[in-house]
Formats: C-alpha cells, structure tokens, sequence
RNA sequence: GGCGCAUUCGACUAGUGGUUAGGUCACAGCCCUCUCAAGGCUGGAGCACGGGUUCGAUCCCCGUAUGCGCUGCCA
C-alpha cells in the first residue's frame, strides 16, 4: 500500500490545454496505468484571476477527449482532496507552521522565505539519471519565497506540499522543473516527508525551436477535436515524442502503447511539433479504424455541416467509399454532401478540365443512354456497362469516368465511380446527366 | 553572467567500441491506377566541432560552439 504509485497532473487554468500539458499528462497517466497505481489531476489554482469555470473545463475536456482519466481529482472525488489548490489553504498553513517551527523560515519585507540549508542536492531522476546541484552559493540560489506578503501562495512550496499530503510516488513532470527540484527537495527534507522519485521529461518546441507557444499551430488541445482528429492518434503522436518502443514501429493503438511503455526508455532531448506528421498520423488511424468508430468521430461533423443524410442506413455506405480518403473528420462533409443533394456544388476548375473537353458531353451521352438501359444497377453491371460503352464510341474508358464523376458530384476527386454511381442510384445519376446536359451544353 | 540539460538526415527517432548508420514524416522521381488517396520501389539528406582514451570511435572522457530550461513575491 505504501508502495502505490500515484502520479499526478497538476496544471493551472490558463484557458486552454497545451500539447505538452497534454504529453506531460500521457506520460503520468501511461505509468500509473502500467504500475496499477492511480492517476490524479489537482488543479494548480492559486493566485490566478482569469480562472473562470470554461478554464477548467478547458482540462477537463481536454483530458477527457484524449481518454486520459483520472482517478482522483475534480468530479471524481478521492481521498486526499481537495484537487483544487485555492481550497487547501488550511494545509499549506499547517506545513508553514511546521517549518516555522523548525526555525526555517524567515521573514523579508512581508514575505516569508525558506532559509536554504545550503548542501548539495543530487537528484537521481529516472530520465536524466544523476544530476548534482551545489546549492550552496546564496547568489546563484537565492533563498525562495513561500509565501507572499497578501498572504498567497509560491508555486513551489504548495507542488510540495501538495505531493506530499496526496502521497504522490512519481512526479513526471517537464523539463523546465529539473532546476527547481532541488529547491522541492529541500523542502521535502525541511518537512520531515520522504522524496518522490523524478522523472524529467523532455520539452516540445515549435519549429524555431522555441518553446510551443498558444500561438503555434497545435499548442492547444482543443484544436485537434474541432479539426477533426481521433483523440487515439494524437496520444499516438504525442506518446513518440521523447519516446520510442524500438523495432521501427509508429502507427499504435493506445493499449499497445500502454503495453510497451517504459519510462527508462524517454530520451532527453527536447522535441520539435510536427503537425505534418501528426496529420498524417491521422490517416493512418482512420484507415485503420472500424467503420463504426469512423462514423462515431465524423458524425459531429456531419451534423454540424448540415448534411441531411437521412438516416445511419443511408449514412454508413457512403462513409464507407469515402473512410480510407480522409485525413482530417473536418472534411467529412464535403466528401459526402452530394450524396444526400442535388443542390451540391459544381468545382469550375473540375468542369473546365473535364466537361469542357472536347465531346465529353457526346460520350456523356452515350453514357447515359446505356444506364438508361442498365436493369441491373451494381458496381459490376455499372463497371461492365461503362466498359462497353467506351469500347463502342472508341475511347478510354477515363473519358467517360471522369466526367460522370464531375456530371454526378461536381469534383473531379471522389472515391470509385462505380461505387459512387451504385449508391446514388439509377434514377439520381440519370437526372444528374441531364442536368448537366442541360447545364453546359452550348 | 551563473547553474542545469541536450546535440544522429529539414522533423520525429533506432542504433552499436568495428554497421553499406536503420525506420517514419516531409521532399523528388517511378510503378500501380477511373480521380484523389492508400500501397510499392528508388533517390537526395545525418552522427555539431576540437582534443583525448583505444588497434579502432557516432558510441567513453574533456573542452568549444549552439540550442533549450532555471536563475521571480509566475506556474
């Protein structure tokens, strides 16, 4: 029991979840799940005025649409809460009170600072292995500041005391923390509690290198959901940044990375955010994802374009010509809309390089006049049907393909013909040829 | 400035004291093909630099450079 791991996420509300939040917490949540311990969010609230209600709900979100869920924390309760920081401030005075006691402390123009015992501290981090920190110079590590003089609250004293009151085994945290632990260990030590081990994981940098701001494209969680990623291949993504299982192998399901997961194995070099890569992460999910899934993920899309579809009947056959095309759910709906209208839009560009093609409206219809005939309408009756066509007026058969395609759906991109005419139906396509015989005849 | 961490193709990474330094994204070309994708093949592209240690270093050590982080009464 004393030995359980717990790990935390502990951000604070800035109104949106970051990416490399969003890593941090995988990796948390990645080892917790792999050790059987439990994963806890505590929100870092504490002297911040812009924390309204959507700032939670920003993590919350977030964090849920990843699939990454916690234990213990806002919503799910637990038995060290609270997980919210501005709740906790009887605690943080109790540990004051006990470092006062213990002569630590001291006061500086109305903030109380901890007198460093000024020693070496090493850290033996799980990451980047041994690091020693002299701590014994005042002026490269000055004494820090707990607590303000309007009595809030320093970062690093209320992490500690947090982590200790929540009995956290493992803090896997960013990088940019490796200089303060030993600040945190200090204090760890001042209070009598025994350290957690560390784990200081890389950063992720935009493409100058810098630090991924909110102004970099991707930065924000949220993004991914409103562009229409699969929450599975962002973990993906996010999971081979800093981290590889080796044997050349990218494309994972989440069990499979909570399978090969190992915590020893996180590089510590810095990453750079590669949206590219992560779009074309995208695909590669979709391409694998049951039908179900796919239209799972695409519905909300669908709906919020507007796409009568009718009904799931209906829906299920045209994603499935169109699944294995998509990158992004974002452009489900222009993909399908001229399933399900006849008032879809005609691509000018596809109309010049297609219907304006010297007797394309002529093979258009001859076209016409053997589906006019078909009694059998399926994909092998259509692929036959046009394949005679073409032979009998003595062209290929892509001079009839491609503008039907532009005839039926106004794009020259699209999935199979055969496929799209099938499921339009007969009646549709033939009022489909004569609406743009009508349309673009001279 | 001080302290800490890092440095393998443009990017993510694998890798070992002796390898033709491997994979993926992106890029280019080719193949496949009804378009677009997907897929297949090929190509260009990398061990930051200088010293050591060693028979031999991309790999170990030390410097230098560069980058990032910390150096707050931010988190």
């Amino acid at each position: 029991m004393s030995s359980e791991v717990r790990t935390r996420f502990a951000p604070s509300p800035t109104g949106y979840l970051h990416v490399g939040g969003a890593r941090t917490a995988l990796f948390n949540w990645l080892f917790a799940r792999n050790h059987l311990g439990k994963f806890i969010l505590r929100i870092e609230d504490t002297d911040k005025k812009r924390n309204t209600a959507e700032a939670y709900q920003v993590i919350y979100d977030g964090l849920s649409w990843l699939g990454l869920d916690w234990d213990e924390g806002p919503h799910v309760g637990g038995n060290f809460g609270p997980y919210f920081q501005s709740e906790r401030n009887s605690i943080y005075e109790n540990y004051l009170n006990r470092l006062e006691k213990n002569g630590v402390l001291y006061e500086d123009e109305g903030a109380i600072r901890f007198r460093s015992p000024r020693k070496t501290v090493i850290v033996e981090d799980m990451v980047c292995g041994r690091v020693i920190f002299d701590m014994s110079h005042p002026g490269t590590h000055p004494d820090m500041t707990l607590r303000r003089p309007d009595g809030t609250w320093i970062f690093h004293f209320v992490n500690v005391v947090d982590d200790i009151e929540m009995k956290i085994s493992h803090v896997i945290r960013g990088e940019d923390h490796l200089s303060n632990t030993p600040k945190h260990i200090e204090l760890y030590e001042a209070l009598g509690a025994p350290r957690p081990r560390f784990a200081h994981i890389p950063l992720i940098l935009n493409h100058e290198g810098k630090k991924l701001s909110k102004r970099d494209g991707g930065a924000s969680v949220d993004t991914y959901r409103a562009d229409g990623y699969a929450p599975e291949a962002v973990i993906n993504y996010l999971s081979l940044l800093g981290w590889s299982p080796g044997e050349n192998r990218e494309i994972l399901k989440v069990p499979e990375i909570l399978e090969l997961f190992d915590i020893q194995s996180i590089n510590r070099r810095n990453a750079i955010f590669d949206l590219d890569k992560c779009f074309w992460m995208n695909g590669q999910h979709i391409l694998r994802m049951t039908l179900d899934r796919f239209a799972e993920l695409a519905l909300p899309f669908i709906e919020k374009a507007g796409v009568a579809y009718g009904s799931r009947e209906r829906l299920l056959p045209v994603l499935a010509i169109v699944k294995e095309k998509i990158k992004v759910f974002r452009d489900v709906p222009e993909w399908i809309r001229y399933f399900f209208t006849e008032e879809f839009v005609i691509d000018p560009a596809a109309v010049e390089n297609t219907l304006r093609k010297a007797g394309a409206l002529d093979r258009l219809k001859a076209l016409r006049d053997s589906y006019q005939a078909l009694e059998t309408w399926d994909l092998h009756h259509l692929e036959s049907r046009l394949k005679e066509t073409a032979t009998q007026i003595g062209c290929k058969t892509g001079d009839l393909i491609h503008p039907a395609r532009v005839a039926v759906s106004g794009r020259s991109v699209g999935p199979s013909l055969y496929h799209m005419l099938e499921i339009l139906g007969q009646k549709s396509v033939l009022n489909r040829f004569e609406k743009t015989f009508r349309q673009f005849s001279l």
